[in-house]
DNA sequence: TGGTTCCGATACTTGACAGTACCGTATATA
DNA sequence: TATATACGGTACTGTCAAGTATCGGAACCA
């Protein structure tokens, strides 16, 4: 994104070691996750680089010493936001599609994609003006979601729990759109209540199970 | 929202007539249409008193007799964005819950989302500032189309076409929920296609109307 | 026609923030 | 220990936009 691209985040670089310190660029990760969070609570417009030098406990020469301008600073730190996402092989297996997706919502999650989305907000006003920033930011906050939702329901269609003649694309998209558009625009909280509500009212009969699949989920 | 409240925008108020001019205030609407188009182009941070008052052909000075900030100015324009929102005697009634929703698709009412989809990115950033603007915006921009299909849907119910056993509530937010977040974070557009796969795919069958529906309406 | 008020324009003040320059210090290498 | 480098801190500059002040002209009324 950045002049870092050859290498990893904080990587040493360069050509022969030279007298005194090396560069090692050690503050990096907490430079980043400064930014974010400032970031997530102010918006890209409203966020400084003093509030992050701050936050940081790092000088503000210090960050222009390592990105040119703020909005670089920016892009990458979002680029560089650890995925957590859950690999395959972490993901519930409960047997039933219903099973898996509720399983899915526990507090960290929830707690996790709030944070998310603050920064998704934090970062409209940019994107909005560089929309080749929206792919970026949607890869690194929302996508993530929907392919662990695709992956659930490619398997319940392969154990044969559902047909798959549904529009599993746009089905998998269904709670991250709808969450962020609660959470960004209506201001209200995504909880297990609603996203449950989502996956009972919604994606299941979507899908085309009906409220058989929570109910014989519930008698059991 | 702002001084105007007992006196619908452009209104004459006062006392008794004086000498001189009396108090229109006559540019008004350009004014607020004027801010609304570079809201939607420029975001609320992007946008200057400067840039609203050339647009309107208006003094700065004007804008600032009549509103007190460049925030109660977007307020107010936001609030009194005209609602064409097709008052109940004008929606589609095709005989089928499929036909009306269909029908509610075309080119200017696509159009006139899509300009209400940059006003609401415009102001993401204010309202992440203030988030009791949040309903403001809400029920300004997207909660109109929602009521529209919460009433086509409720209709249907009505006739028998479907069960009132659905999530009403929720299943009315899904196109407005999905094609503003098409709109604000994907940047993709939010076209006929897009919407039809989204009645088929998503909305009918969440309502118990399975592709059967579909394929009547495309054999007839 | 004369008085009154609103409007458009423009010049001005003020404050905030991006980006730069510089200094003393800490730290790692030799 | 000596040296070079990166770092934290802070002072500085330049720009830009919010908000204010003022003025001449136009519209309106008596």
């Amino acid at each position: 994104m950045t002049q870092l691209d050859p290498e990893t985040p904080g990587a040493v670089a360069d050509e022969a070691p030279r007298l005194g310190r090396k560069r090692d660029h050690t503050r990096d990760p907490e430079i980043l996750d400064a930014a974010l969070e400032v970031l997530a609570e102010t918006g890209y417009d409203g966020m400084t680089i003093d509030m992050v030098a701050a936050r940081a406990k790092a000088g503000k020469a210090t960050l222009y010493r390592r990105w040119p301008s703020k909005a670089e600073l920016v892009i990458d730190a979002v680029a560089c936001m650890k995925k957590v996402d859950l690999d395959p092989s972490s993901l519930p297996d409960t047997g039933t599609l219903r099973g898996d997706l509720i399983a899915l919502i526990r507090p960290h999650s929830i707690e996790e994609s709030e944070r998310k989305m603050q920064i998704m907000a934090g970062m409209m006003s940019m994107i909005a003006r560089a929309p080749e920033l929206a792919d970026a930011a949607n890869a690194a906050i929302v996508e993530p979601r929907a392919a662990v939702n695709r992956l659930l329901i490619n398997r319940a269609v392969e154990r044969g729990e559902i047909s798959g003649e549904c529009d599993i694309e746009t089905i998998s998209m269904i709670s991250p759109s709808m969450a962020t558009y609660r959470s960004l625009v209506l201001k209200k909280p995504v909880d297990r209540a609603f996203l449950v509500a989502l996956i009972d009212g919604v994606v299941l009969p979507a899908l085309g199970l009906g409220a058989g699949a929570r109910d014989k989920a519930l008698a059991s």
